[in-house]
RNA sequence: GGGCGCGUAGCUUAGCCCGGAUAGAGCACCGGGUUCCUAACCCGGGGGUCGAGGGUUCGAAUCCCUCCGCGCCCGCCA
């Protein structure tokens, strides 16, 4: 129930100004009755959105203990001595809690002018301090995505826009992992005339494959098979590993960059349809090139904790990091002097520690270990500064169990997409027959791309998900589509008004009715939903946020007539409606999901 | 066994960080709404021991402890 209420500014959110004058009054009120609060604890106190009584409630229980008086007695006492005002409508006691009613048309006038004049910033803050990172998706090359991994990429890319949106400078990153045996496996096989491959590999490979088919799809398929194989040979074995050190020692057979180009090109296609881009592409092996693996290790070796064991292994006594305590040996060169994974990882955390403030780095739960030891080694060479995780729980499937290559239960991107197509086609045609072809494909890449996200995003990280076709492919209610259609509502309105690009003129006073207040109060909500899901990293309550303020213009939709209400309303309903498709299209944004102006 | 996460209506979930008024939604179900701005919509209805127990508190879904159930991890893999 309880909204925080974040210092925010007058010139991007609305609501600041009635949060800073009931602070203001309330502190000298209540240093008048004898329960002075400090201005801070005041603010965590305060609830917006407080109940049936006012947009903003103070609960006075600690204070009145503060004043030795009964909770409801003291907010009796206190509410009187907090006269209204041009922002406070009226201040009342009810119970123990004083409820402060905001003036609507101060709100109101405010609120329209923020969301008309700042436009496609409303919501947004001005960039300030030093830049941040979103490392995210970063799955290894080895074939196309299934949707498990899309969930890292799509709470990552929406991570990265609310952050953006609320004044950091956001570089994405992609860590490619073009290292150790899952990207030499690809490159093993490659490397081997068709004729050559193992008999297992072939009949995998062999009638799958499909004239024309993405990149990721051909070159990834015979990766499953080829694993299983090498395990079980050691001769096999034997040539992946030669590829490995060939490839840490900074020669790597011409294919291999080649091959992981294109089954990463293939994978990002499907990504791109889903308005999932990268700012930069960090390659593993770029760590070694450059030397900075090295320095790591020179470092790493003169650490608190660095021990050598007795066949030349190096490692990190991490009993005091806190680890489970199996994993309180680390690890981080082999005997043969190579370096493993975690120790790559911490020369990658060391450049970006180097160019960003804010680093995040979403990561599924099974990387959590990972992560610990990542934080011991970090400290092992002597910085302070770790990254902040965003773990996020696995998508299973109904028959249990997470999804997998093998077992054939695995759910692709390109397949979910090409089922949400196709479902979002015919929700077209039943209600738009007439629709150019071009146009009904348009729609139904943007409804069922939007279906998909919303889906994805509208749920905790936490959460652990189980993937059923019905509800990923839902087009009502609390989906991405319910919300894109609301948006083109309010554009089909303003079209029809003739009113698409503005100015839009209004009397605050004109707009009176319940439903009108209503949503004026959740478009003036929406830089502070930014601002919280920035701070806290739930990007799912900017989904929640989108939802709420599309159900309410629904509910005014149906209530309140605009373009058939009389001239003088008319032009203040319009600038609403107005303002709702800005802030209904700027949360779109936010979420990557399409704006639609018709659907 | 240890570590971490999850458990809220038949199903899916928000709220938990930072305790506060009658725990919000969606799906499904039942009953209504389209000569009228897009019915992917709206209105009404039923449905909740917030996993269990204990503690702290004026007050607990929210904080602490114990237990139960489910998931993941515990490699000189990445």
């Amino acid at each position: 129930m309880a909204s925080p209420i974040e210092p925010g500014s007058e010139e991007t959110d609305p609501l600041t100004p009635f949060v800073d004058e009931v602070l203001d009054r309330l502190s000298t009120a209540l240093a008048a009755l004898g329960g002075p609060l400090s201005r801070e604890v005041l603010a965590g106190q305060l609830e917006l959105e407080g109940g049936p009584e006012g947009e903003i409630a103070f609960p006075t229980h600690r204070a009145a203990a503060a004043a030795k008086k009964a909770p409801p007695e003291f907010a009796a006492q206190l509410a009187p001595r907090i006269s209204p005002s041009s922002r406070l409508r009226s201040v009342s006691a009810k119970g123990a809690y004083v409820n402060f009613a905001l003036a609507p048309s101060e709100l109101t006038a405010r609120t329209l002018a923020l969301a008309l004049g700042r436009g496609g910033r409303y919501g947004h803050r001005p960039v300030v301090g030093r830049p941040g990172c979103v490392e995210h998706t970063s799955a290894n090359p080895t074939g196309p995505f299934h949707i498990g991994r899309v969930r890292n990429a799509i709470i990552g890319d929406t991570v990265a826009r609310v952050v953006r949106a609320a004044g950091t400078a956001v570089t994405t990153q992609y860590y490619v992992d073009d290292m150790g045996r899952q990207a030499s496996l690809i490159t093993w096989i490659w490397s081997k005339p068709r004729a050559d491959w193992p008999a297992p590999v072939r009949a995998a490979v062999d009638g799958a494959e499909v004239p024309g088919e993405k990149p990721d799809a051909y070159r990834g398929r015979p990766y499953p098979a080829v694993s299983a194989y090498v395990k079980e040979h050691p001769d096999a074995q034997a040539e992946v590993a030669a590829m490995i050190r060939a490839i840490e020692s900074g020669a790597p057979p011409p294919l291999h960059r080649e091959l992981t180009e294109a089954i990463l090109g293939g994978m990002l296609a499907s990504l791109a349809r889903l308005d999932i881009r990268f700012d930069e592409f960090v390659w593993e092996s770029d760590f070694l090139r450059d030397g900075s693996v090295e320095r790591v290790l020179e470092r790493m070796h003169g650490a608190p904790h660095a021990v050598r064991e007795a066949n030349g292994a190096w490692a990190i006594d991490a009993a005091g990091y806190g680890l489970p305590k199996e994993s309180t040996r680390v690890v981080f060169q082999r005997a043969d002097g190579t370096s493993l994974y975690v120790l790559r990882d911490v020369a990658y955390h060391l450049a970006k520690f180097a160019r960003f403030d804010r680093v995040v780095d979403v990561l599924g739960q099974d990387h959590l270990l990972h992560a610990r030891t990542l934080n011991a080694l970090l400290a092992e060479v002597g910085t302070s500064r770790t990254p902040t995780y965003l773990i996020y729980q696995d998508i299973t499937v109904p028959e249990g169990g997470r999804m997998s290559t093998r077992s054939g239960s695995a759910v692709w991107l390109d397949q979910l997409l090409a089922e949400a197509v196709d479902r979002a086609r015919r929700e077209v045609l039943a209600r738009r027959e007439d629709l150019p072809e071009a146009d009904t494909e348009r729609i139904a890449e943007a409804v069922a791309t939007g279906a998909i996200r919303y889906h994805i995003v509208r749920v905790a990280p936490e959460k652990p998900v189980v993937f059923r076709w019905e509800d990923a492919l839902s087009f009502e209610g609390r989906s991405g589509p319910f919300v894109q259609y609301s948006y083109a509502r309010a554009a089909s309105l303003l079209r029809k008004a003739g009113a698409d690009g503005g100015p839009y003129p209004f009397d605050p006073d004109r707009l009176s009715d319940v439903e009108e207040l209503a949503l004026v109060r959740i478009v003036a909500r929406f830089p502070r939903t930014v601002e919280y899901a920035a701070r806290s990293l739930h990007v799912q309550s900017v989904a929640a946020y989108a939802h709420d303020l599309a159900d309410q213009f629904n509910r005014f939709y149906h209530a309140v007539p605009v373009l058939r209400s009389a001239d003088d309303e008319r032009a203040s309903r319009i600038a609403l409606v107005a303002a709702v498709r800005q802030t209904l299209g700027n949360a779109l944004d936010l979420l990557g999901i399409a704006r639609l102006e018709t659907m």
